[in-house]
DNA sequence: TTAATTGCAAAAGTTTTGCACTGGC
DNA sequence: GCCAGTGCAAAACTTTTGCAATTAA
């Protein structure tokens, strides 16, 4: 999503340009894992930017709601979020335990179509993790 | 997995067939959806079992430990775990919130591969999430 | 100005740990 | 009897809520 568009979704929801959202867009538009409410904090400490937890998941919830990034689960992890628009697969380390976003297609449209007829469920979404071991952890 | 094997392996780690570890083995083995510490203590308040919240993390995770567990992640729900072999794949209905475990086979063995060449990322297993809505939400 | 945003304190929920006691085999 | 399993209390985390103070527009 472009800077433009992410702007304009939050004056649609009468939000304002604070300090600490801004950081935070700039975040998740740089980031390439998912992140959580202490890695945010954390990513602010180093930007000498202070902000209180309480501040950071209500700001996450706003950012749901608006519609800008969403939530990712990913097994031994917190709960952490991604911005919105293509992404949703992600290849889980192992070993490092760093969690890589990636873009890419796949051909799960059959697969929904099926379940929809087999199992008359209405997917709307899905998310792909892959666990295993990356390059530098592979040895 | 059958429940003699079941058993073996528990044996093979010098676990003992306790109250608590049946009955939870036994929910985990009828269960059609991913359980989580809270759910597993209203299973067994519902047999008259009364058992202490940090036995059942403790047991959790000696069947995870042991293989016979694994853990899932969905959005909206809490950690929860479900019988390793076969699942992982996850109907999530965004209306009713059930969320319903279904054994398929899928075609991600060629994106493992790309994977494997593209990113230099070993894949050892993955988990795969459709959220949606189900037969009862649609209307 | 004025409504959105924030900080702080407190509460609620989840998960882990230490230690002494109990119970399966 | 031995050691795995358990309960209890307490601690560590995570997330939410209420309210008063602050600030972007």
């Amino acid at each position: 999503m472009e800077t433009a568009e992410l702007e304009k979704k939050i004056r649609e929801r009468n939000g304002r340009m604070t300090r600490v959202r801004k950081a935070m867009l700039d975040f998740f538009g740089t980031a390439e894992t998912p992140l959580t409410a202490t890695s945010i904090l954390e990513l602010l400490a180093k930007r000498r930017i202070t902000a209180n937890r309480t501040t950071i998941y209500r700001e996450l919830r706003f950012l749901e709601d608006t519609g800008v990034i969403h939530e990712v689960r990913i097994i031994g992890h917190g709960r952490s979020f991604e911005l919105s628009g293509g992404h949703r697969h992600h290849l889980v380390c192992l070993g490092c335990h760093d969690v890589k976003s990636v873009a890419f297609k796949n051909h799960l449209d059959s697969e929904e179509e099926r379940l929809l007829r087999d199992e008359r469920f209405r997917v709307s979404d899905h998310s792909l993790e892959f666990y295993g071991l990356c390059d530098k952890c592979s040895e």
